[in-house]
This record gives C-alpha cells, structure tokens and sequence, in this order.
RNA sequence: GGCCCCAUGGUCAAGCGGUUAAGACACCGCCCUUUCACGGCGGUAACAGGAGUUCGAGUCUCCUUGGGGUCACCA
C-alpha cells in the first residue's frame, strides 16, 4: 500500500482558528495513526491577506499544540518548497500544460463584462466566451501586454462522482461547476488550482479538509484527471459551530487557540477537547494524552454533522488537567494570573496556590478569585442565612461576636490556633461548629463562595484586618 | 434560488434491524466535610414529522420540515 501522507494547510493569518487546528490535528492523528508522514504547507497565494512572521507563528501553535511535522518549511522536505508563494513558477508551467492539454484556456474578460453575465437572482456562471478564441489571436494579445487569466475548462454537462471516506458518494453534475479562474493575472495560482499541483507533486495521500469543499472537489479531480494523475483520497469534515446556525469564527469571539491560551486553558485542553468535537473513540473515555489519540483515531470515528463548541465542558476538562498538575507547575503557571491580579505582590502566592489547585477550571479566575483581598465593604446581610445550619440573624451576631472576643485574645494567629480558639467559643455559646464558620467566613469575605475555609481566609487576612472585617460584618447586623 | 451535505437529551455523543436508547458536560438532589471547594452517589432530560420496506426501524427507502455548505482573480 502506498505510504500515507497528510498535510496540513493554513492561510498565514497571524492566528490559529481553531476549527482549523482541529483540522490540522487530524490530519496529524491520521498520518500518524497509520505510520504516515505529516506535511505542513503554507498557502499564501492571496498577497493581499500575507502578515508577517506567520510562518513562525504556526510553527510555535504546533509545537505549543504537541503536534510534529516531518516536512515544511522550516524543518524542510524532498519536496521544497512548502510556502506556496515560493513556488509561482511551478503553477505557471502546469498552467501551461493544462492549456496544452485542453482542460484550461486563457481569458481576457475584464470585470464589467464579468458582471453583466450576473442573472436576477445575482447568480453569475461563466459563459466561456473565451474558449472559443483562436490560438493565434490569444498569442497576439497575450504579447500586446493584455491581462488574462487561465480557466478551468469545465465538460458542458456530465455527471461526476467520488467517494468521500466520511461521506460517501458524492455526485455532481459538472453543469452546476464554473470555470473557475485557476491562474490569477499576477501569475499567481488560486487555491483550486495550487491545492491540486501540490498535492500531486507532494504525494499527498489523503486530503483532509473542511465541508466546504466537499461538493467542489469534483472540480479538481477533474484538473487531476485532464493532467493524467491520480486524485488522492478525500476526508471532509464538519464544521464546529458556535451555536445552531453560526459556524465558529473569530467574529464572534474568542475562537482562536492563544485566546483559549491567555485565559489560561492548557494547550493540551484544547486538543483533547477539540479532538473530541466531531469525532469519538469506541471507549467512553474523555481524557487523552496525545499518544491515546494516535492509538485510537480513525475515521470510522468521524462525524457528518457540525457540532456546537461549549466551552463549559473544555473548562472542566481543563480543570481535571489543571488538578494533575505538581504544586511546583501549578505555582509556575499562576503566578502570571496573580501578577495581573489586585495582590500582585503583595500576600503569599504560595498559600493561595494550596486553596486554589482544586478550587480553578482555568487560571483567568485568579484574579477574581483573590479579588476578596482588596475588596471589602458592605454586602447583603442575607448571606448570613443558612436554611440547614439552621442560621438566624441572632445566631450570626451572637457567633460574630463570640468569634470576635476569641479572636482578639490570640498572639499566635496560626491556623490552628484560631481553629482551637473557634471551636472552644463555640462550646461555650452552644453553637454549632458549622455555624461559626459559615457566620465568620461570609463575615470576613462578604461573599458566599470564597477561595477557601473560614480559618484559611483568616489566616491570609492575618489578625487585625480579620477583626476590623469582622466588626465591620457585625455592625451590619446591628 | 440551483446544487451538495446533515438531523439521537440544552451541548458533545454511543448506537450500525430486536437495547430498560450508553457515557460525558451543564443542571438538580443526596452523602462526605468545621464552613467554600474537591470527591463520591443518584436524578431530570433525546431518536424533527409523515409515509413505506420488514415479524420487528433511532438504525433501510422516499417525502416534508429544519439547519449547514457552495455558487470570487478567498482559501
């Protein structure tokens, strides 16, 4: 069986989507799933969307993303060059060769004669009227300096068909195709036409793309056709949505990968969660380590329709890797959401790294986390109220003040001092233990979820700011 | 609008002619716990509609409806 080789091949827009890094990713998954080779090619045929430094851009994605490339153009390959833009003379020759062949033709038609074929409905075909030229005078205008471009030479009317390994038979009747421009009049290729040459010339032997293609492809098995080659085999797949009738785009939002990154999602989420989008292993499992996605990927597994992005359950799939993480990682990769936060210097990250391991699905909620630091003031009395603890307005103040009094007594404010000095004023009080720490907690944050115990958040509030809180809480109540 | 594709809970999804129609997220409840959280256990919730084929249909066929894609000198 020939070697299995995928590509991937992004336009260098200075972001990864991430509907084109779940791309990218199978394709990856697929070649190595079947001991392939994974080919990166940059597709920069549209000088007007070129940004600078892209190339390196998609390199450190990848990499951030755990995925490797056996050929591209950085690490190179028996097929350089791989950025498209680099290869114009390449496009040019087998544009010629097409024309030889019959299966492109040369056309002067400016813009304005383009537009007066559009129909009532806006729809506009092209009428090959400049097929019918003769060789001698397409020579006398292409040398008076005439701008043309080159056209795929479509068959009038005839149906054609491939199998799609995701979606099966596809049939389209070349009328419902145009001659589509193949070769721009700067000389450079368009994507109908390069993504062809390529592919051919790079031995691609799977084409992994979106939906979007899936009923243009016909299109360019006939360009594959018209040279003699063979087409590569086709797995389309459906798009990630943002909700029912709106495909994810970076117009709506964060879509992109380093988005997901500077809220503080782990790379490693975000492939295992995307991976899961549009594809499903035969075990019930949802968490997997790149090497499992590799074992178990195939596309038997693919999906044909387009599936919702939730992000709801990426946050607690990261929140499951978050908890994975040592002390030492998760203390590295906090510390640049604390800097950014109100304590940012002040305080010891240390102690709060200990609360909020468990306590975060994504580092962007430190700050709020910590936000209780910094701010205090007067917060509904409503909170105190505890249906099960059985928590009146009486019973927070007595426990207020009874924390108060046992509070003030201490030298030692250690953790287990003002547990012990808690649960003794308890028992002199005849209050319950939950009670006391329910009352003191909201007493001493003012809100209801804090990032910790009652006796923690004392102890990072340290005893006179604990007590003034606390005073303040109680008068409140009065 | 023409053409292509899709259709199981709110969401991701198993299922590939016979199942009490999995599992996960979210949501709700219970337990654990000195309070927040973590964790454990449980619950609510789905085959878009209609014909047909079949002893039997979420699974096959057709129609309807709904949704997506595509119709560029963008990819």
């Amino acid at each position: 069986m020939k070697e299995v080789r995928t590509r991937f091949a992004p336009s260098p827009t200075g972001f990864m989507h991430i509907g084109n890094l779940r791309t990218g990713l199978y394709a990856y998954l697929f070649a190595r799933a079947n001991n392939g080779k994974f080919i990166l090619r940059i597709e920069d045929t549209d000088s007007e969307r070129e940004v600078p430094g892209a190339v390196d851009f998609i390199y450190r994605t990848l990499s951030a993303a755990g995925i490797t490339t056996d050929e591209g153009p950085l690490n190179g390959g028996a097929f350089a060059p791989y950025v498209q833009s680099e290869r114009k003379e390449i496009y040019l020759r087998y544009a010629k060769e097409l024309v030889a062949l019959g299966g492109a033709y040369p056309c002067f038609c400016d813009k304005a004669r383009l537009e007066s074929l559009t129909d009532e409905n806006g729809n506009r075909k092209y009428d090959k009227h400049c097929l019918s030229l003769s060789k001698e005078e397409v020579a006398l205008r292409i040398a008076a300096g005439e701008s043309f471009v080159i056209r795929q030479n479509i068959p009038l009317s005839e149906k054609t068909a491939y199998t799609d390994l995701v979606y099966g038979e596809i049939v389209v009747d070349t009328a419902d195709l145009e001659d589509n421009v193949l070769l721009k009049s700067d000389g450079m290729p368009t994507y109908n036409f390069a993504n062809v040459v390529d592919d051919h010339l790079m031995q691609i032997s799977h084409v992994i793309r979106g939906t979007e293609y899936l009923s243009s492809t016909p299109k360019y098995n006939l360009i594959y056709n018209s040279f003699g080659w063979t087409p590569p085999q086709y797995i389309h797949l459906p798009p990630i949505m943002k909700d029912a009738q709106r495909k994810l785009s970076k117009r709506y939002g964060d879509a992109n990968f380093e988005d997901f990154l500077a809220k503080g999602y782990l790379p490693h989420t975000v492939i295992n969660y995307i991976a899961l989008l549009g594809w499903s292993p035969k075990n019930n499992e949802e968490k997997f380590t790149m090497d499992e996605l590799i074992a178990l990927f195939g596309v038997e597994g693919l999906s044909r329709s387009g599936s919702i992005f939730d992000e709801d359950k990426m946050r607690w799939l990261n929140g499951l890797y978050i908890k994975e993480l040592s002390p030492e990682d998760f203390a590295k990769k906090a510390a640049p959401y604390y800097d950014s936060s109100a304590i940012k210097g002040k305080y010891d990250y240390d102690k709060f790294n200990r609360l909020l391991h468990t306590r975060i699905d994504i580092f962007g909620e430190i700050p709020d986390k910590v936000k209780f630091i910094t701010e205090f003031g007067a917060f509904d009395t409503e909170l105190f109220l505890h249906k099960k603890n059985k928590i009146t307005y009486p019973i927070a103040k007595t426990a207020l003040e009874g924390a108060i009094s046992a509070l003030s007594a201490l030298t030692d404010f250690s953790e287990t001092a003002i547990s012990d000095a808690l649960i003794l004023k308890c028992e002199e009080l005849g209050l319950k233990k939950g009670q006391m720490f329910w009352v003191v907690r909201v007493g001493a944050t003012g809100q209801a979820i804090t990032p910790g115990g009652a006796i923690e958040m004392l102890d990072i509030l340290g005893k006179q700011e604990s007590l003034e809180r606390l005073k303040f809480s109680l008068g409140l109540l009065l």
